[in-house]
Parts: structure tokens; C-alpha cells; sequence
DNA sequence: CAGTGGTCTAGACCACGAA
DNA sequence: TCGTGGTCTAGACCACTGT
């Protein structure tokens, strides 16, 4: 029923190529110049075309260099609760690196800790990478009073701060998890390198201890070609969790 | 950093008319051609800077008819478990149709609910509308015997499917929600009215019987402008929830 | 039919990256 | 400097909606 327009033919020829292998990942594409002509149509449209493939996250398009066809990057399932673990466990942990900041509640910041204004907090800015390119982010903020001491600046996931606060957590601990999808910001489009018409999952979560008072809130950032989100209500599930 | 473009600057502008009130909700907006001349720009750039504010949700492009401010829709929280809730209570409930098919497993669904090819499956179709524009959507699957009987075609929310099935749920039933960010696919733009570049929330819910069987399977899809999810873990919250 | 948006062209000129 | 992408122009022609 759509007219098939070119752009879309000329996605759907690229995605094939890159898909079959005939254009490896890492590669540079042809420019695009080159490519328009090869197609039979005017540079805008050729961008068009390439803007379709990198919506999708399949190319990456870098200023004065080229289109890149990207890796492909590994699927994560972050678990409800706070644990982030990848879909194939045989593989390769991310590599995270964590920036840690120390600054004193603002704004927003003080209605996510529910702490009073100018009282100190401890941000860790964690960026994950698989191999060169940028994964995922997240970012942390702990009243500093609460925040752990050794936290690695690099590490592999699995070690990472988020491992690292949870179990520091209290048993009897409540947390709270808002999901949305929208776009990146300009920096996280940036930070991430992805294009800014990717979906993203940025997931609010809220840890408060059983007095009500916030122990540790997390901003995280994850594109939606490369993460999903899954909860299981447990209506008995605490127990039954052991048999699996 | 980013040097501002010109299609920035009309969506900008045209944002500010919009959110001040200068041009109204359901109002059509200029001719691209009068837009494009009035700001000085050729119809190519103009229409970039309309399709940021599609994108954005903020105006439906309507072919031949031309472009008009949307509504503002309300927003929704889906609260993990599957009880779909407004903001703020007080206002008018959604208005619902559902769609009622019966038909036989096949491919993805067999995987979905977890039963053999061609078993008999009811499938209810629920597409949600705040006054005249598609708010949101929903398709439940449910095994045919399972099926409850009286479904009402049209209903506001509270009323509608969702409640009616979670309320013939047996108690001990374990509820897996898996939540994606992605695009819409081009039905789903169509349905909702959306631009196909707008971030929506997809949501698959499973939910089991003590045996293990899968009870009721649906996927939600909301538009990330006007819908988030929340969960909360319960550690002791099941006891803590009467306190509220 | 007239008016609207949908798609495309064949360039122009600017900005970035590598050498 | 040269080759790359980034933005924009001033049209053309087609498709959809209403009268």
C-alpha cells in the first residue's frame, strides 16, 4: 500500500548487503557521492536512504570520515531490581568505567533523594563498552553519607558499582522502577554515539530502605537495539526463585 | 556546540507558538509553502523542522489536509502487574474498543502462549482513545477455554478488558513482563496516528498459573509521549502495600 | 477543480578529518 | 589541501482531500 520510495529501496539494498555479509562490520561504505550515483539518485535522497539506517542503528555516520557499518552490539535484559546481566552468560563481560563525582544536591536531584538542598552526594557516571563502542549508561547517585569507598574506575560488569551497591544494599530494601521510551538527549546521543532518532529505555530507579529514606536512585540510559527490560511480579515468586 | 540549523530555529519557533497558546490544540497550521515563505526557507527545510515536531508528537501531518496541532494527551502509568492507571484520577476515564477474533496458534503465538499449532486462541484487539485521537493499544491473547465470555466491545478503561481479565485471574499467578523501546511498526503508526519516528514503550506481558500455564499473553504498545511503566520490587511489599 | 502534503532533483556552499 | 559529510535552495512532478 506504501509507494515504495527510493530511499526505501536503496535502505532495503543496504540493509541486505550489510545483513549477508557482503558489507562486513567496522567497514566504511562508499561516499556518498559515490553511492547517489551508483543508484541513480541525488545526494539528499541517498541521505535519506543511510538516515533510515542509522535510525535503525545499523550505520554510523561520522563527519568528514564516512558511514561505518556498525558491530553489532550484544542484547542486555536489565533485570528488575537492579541487576543488569547479558542474554548469553558464555560471553565476554562488558567494560565499564566509572567516573565518580562528589557534589551537593540541586534541583531535580534533591526531589529524586528526598534530601535538602546543597547536602552531599556521590554521582558515579558509569559508561559500558563492548570492545571500542559505547554500550550503555548509567548514572548513580548516593547520598554521601551511604556511598561505598573502593569503587574501581574500570572494571568488567559484573564486578561494576552496580554489583557493588547492591550488595551493600539492606535486606529489607524497596525499589521503585519508572520506564520510558524516548529519544536520547544530544549528549547522550553523543556520549553513546548513537543517532538521536534511536529509541532509548531510560529507566528511573529508586532505592529506599524500610524508613522510607533514599539509600541510592539510578538514571539509566539503554538504546533500544541493544537492551530490553523484564519484572516478574512475584506473587510467591521469593520462594519459588530456588527451583530454577 | 551544535550549529544551530535553520530547521532548528522554526521548530523552535513554531514550538513556543504552540506551547504559549498562539496557535491552538486541533488547529491547522499554515501552508508548508506559506510557512516556507514566510520564513524564508525552501519547502525541503521547512518540512525537516515540522518533521522534529512530529516526532516530537507535538503535530499530525494530515496528507492533503495539511498540519495540525495535537492534543495534548493525557499521560498514562502502567503499573507492572498490568493495572493500567491514570495520573491523576480525577479525570475522565479512556475510552476503549476492543475487537474480539478467534483464531488458531501459529508461529510466534504457539511460542507466546506456550501451546500447540492450531489450538483454538481468542484474541481481543483494545485500542484506547482520549476524545477523538488514538491514545494507545493493547492485543491480549488468551487460550480459547480460557476466555472469559462477556467482553464488552466498547468501554471506558476502567471497565474494559484488562480489569476483566486480572480479576479472573486465579491469585497465584505469576506475571513476566518484558518491556522494549523501539518504533512503532508502520500499522502501529497508522493505528495510533503517530509518527513512526516516536519512541513508544512496548510491553509483553505473560501471565502463568501455578502449573505453569500460560494463562493470558499481550502485547501493549505505548507512545512514549504519553505513557511511562513503573514497578516497584517487593521485598516486603505485599504486606506493605495496605499502608498506602 | 484547487489546495494540500510527498518525493525527488541537481546543484551550491559550509564544516570536519586526515594528510 | 582534498575528500568526506551537513545544510540548504528553488524548483519539478505526483498523490491525496475537499468542493
Amino acid at each position: 500500500m506504501p509507494p515504495i520510495s527510493r530511499r526505501q529501496v536503496i535502505a532495503d539494498d543496504l540493509r541486505n548487503q550489510i545483513s549477508s555479509g557482503h558489507i562486513e562490520a567496522g567497514e566504511r561504505l562508499p561516499s556518498e557521492a559515490q553511492l547517489a550515483s551508483r543508484y541513480g539518485v541525488s545526494t539528499p535522497t541517498l541521505r535519506n536512504a543511510l538516515a533510515d539506517l542509522q535510525t535503525e542503528g545499523l550505520v554510523e555516520k561520522i563527519h568528514g570520515k564516512g558511514n561505518f557499518v556498525r558491530h553489532r552490539l550484544r542484547r542486555l535484559t536489565y533485570v528488575g531490581g537492579g541487576i543488569l546481566t547479558q542474554a548469553s552468560p558464555t560471553t565476554e563481560p562488558l567494560h565499564v568505567t566509572v567516573r565518580t563525582n562528589h557534589l551537593r544536591a540541586q534541583g531535580p536531584l534533591t526531589d529524586l533523594l528526598k534530601v535538602s538542598a546543597d547536602s552531599p552526594v556521590t554521582e558515579f557516571r558509569c559508561l559500558s563498552h563492548e570492545g571500542r563502542s559505547p554500550h550503555s549508561l548509567a548514572c548513580i547517585y548516593v547520598p554521601s553519607d551511604l556511598a561505598p569507598a573502593n569503587v574501581p574506575s574500570e572494571s568488567p560488569w559484573s564486578e561494576g558499582v552496580e554489583a557493588h551497591l547492591s550488595a551493600h544494599r539492606p535486606p529489607s530494601t524497596e525499589i521503585q522502577e519508572t520506564l520510558t521510551a524516548r529519544h536520547p538527549t544530544p549528549e547522550e546521543a553523543a556520549t553513546l554515539r548513537i543517532s538521536s532518532a534511536l529509541a532509548v529505555l531510560a529507566i528511573k530507579r529508586v532505592a529506599a530502605d524500610s524508613n522510607g529514606r533514599v539509600i541510592e536512585a539510578a538514571l539509566l540510559v539503554l538504546p533500544g537495539d541493544r537492551a530490553d527490560a523484564t519484572f516478574t511480579s512475584n506473587p510467591t515468586t521469593s520462594e519459588r526463585r530456588a527451583e530454577g
